[in-house]
DNA sequence: AAATAGTTGACTGTCGACAGTCGACTTATG
DNA sequence: CATAAGTCGACTGTCGACAGTCAACTATTT
């Protein structure tokens, strides 16, 4: 194993149903579908010229992901999130990422500490470009996916990769309603980083958890004229 | 709203799916797949005389839980846990239920303490009594599973149900290699919840962290005992 | 004999079809 | 006019079938 073979990017060749997944979820992002909207199977399949049977499939994943919901022999919904589900969501995601930060502390590498300033630096580019909100907010998503990352355990991350796209639909939701100012701190996701590479575990965890309540205090606030636009319609 | 209709059992009408996907999960716990070993849909569907579409259903569920894995274009398999999984569940039990107890704390009513009482002594009287294993596994769960709902978080209730169906595997296949002594010390389970009627989270939260590592104890213990049978077949 | 090139059987991914169920609408009934 | 009982269309749950893919096995070449 000398010499590698001149690097072949590894065509993603994937199955329908993965295709599909990603359609409807980017279709719910901007807005194609409405929060508390039916999904029809046949509609999509339909639609994509495909058989009903990776739409269902999709759509499971989708549901796993929280990004639907099924009722029984009624069919899929895309999910409506309340005041409850946002304030869950966001819990949810400080236990999550201060539990992979505690791992993420007992085993980082300088690599490791390298990869999150690079995001963090970026992030503070993009801010001060005046990046579109949502270039940002991946920006933001990486810095968080890469903390889980590092932790190095399955079953959190899986967890957390679920918050991760219910955040997102809300932040797609929102979106379009609420004209958001970018008001990213930068300096919080570097007071974080400082802490994480000083190997200091409360002052990493109120940072972040600083900064994930300032997002969701965001996100309830834009909550309400979601609401407005959704039932107006 | 007097007087009540005469009580009707509310008629478990389900379908298909959660048929076979129950029927497949006690295969699984007793013995009848063993870890690695390849599930094919057909076999499935053949032997309980549906269509494969259910039984793909059912095995993407088992999947979500964790009880399964999936290979594309070459099926599902029973997930065969390392000790690496091992620590991984555990730990994350040990997360999730902690943060239960943290939200269990600030809203639990009479009636919730009551009712983990009651499972408490059920409890001391089925280990007295020198009831079988899984009667004692079963009871021991429910305490745990109460913990949870009454955190009143769907997110992390799904999580933690999810490690509960994998660590309900891992004692599944463990128990059959491994001769259990019933060795629950159920002043613990007293001892937590005496902790929580008081409000005293750290009190409560090592007592319960102490009983998860406690059992994940025992099942790293046995865990090369079920590598050897597996292996061995 | 090692390495490559067919061959074959089994199984998954996908498809189109049908039957049962749910909700909305229409029709009877007091 | 309000309530109950039919009617109908739409959509999900389930089914059987087919095609492409993978792994194991066999044949071929050097």
């Amino acid at each position: 194993m000398a010499a590698k073979s001149p690097q072949l990017q590894p065509l993603h060749l994937t199955n329908l149903r993965d295709q599909i997944e990603e359609s409807v979820r980017t279709a719910i992002w901007n807005g194609a579908f409405r929060p508390g909207e039916r999904i029809v199977e046949t509609v999509i399949a339909d639609q994509l010229n495909v058989s009903r049977a990776p739409v269902r499939e999709a759509l499971s994943i989708l549901e796993r992901d929280g990004i639907v919901v099924s009722m029984p022999r009624k069919g899929y919904y895309v999910t409506d999130f309340t005041e409850k589900d946002i304030k869950e969501i966001y819990e949810f995601r400080i236990l999550l990422e201060v539990g992979a930060l505690q791992r993420m502390i007992e085993r980082f590498t300088d690599e490791d500490i390298a990869r999150l300033q690079e995001i963090v630096s970026e992030l503070a580019e993009a801010i001060d470009r005046g990046d579109s909100y949502s270039n940002v907010v991946s920006l933001d998503f990486l810095f968080h996916e890469h903390i889980c990352r590092c932790a190095d355990h399955s079953r959190l991350f899986h967890a957390w990769n679920s918050m991760r796209w219910q955040t997102l639909m809300l932040i797609g939701i929102t979106t379009r309603t609420h004209t958001h100012v970018i008001e990213q701190p930068h300096t919080l996701h570097q007071q974080i980083l400082d802490a994480i590479a000083d190997k200091d575990l409360n002052r990493a965890a109120s940072a972040l958890t600083e900064h994930i309540r300032d997002a969701e205090r965001r996100a309830l606030q834009a909550l309400p004229q979601m609401k407005v636009q959704t039932v107006a319609t």
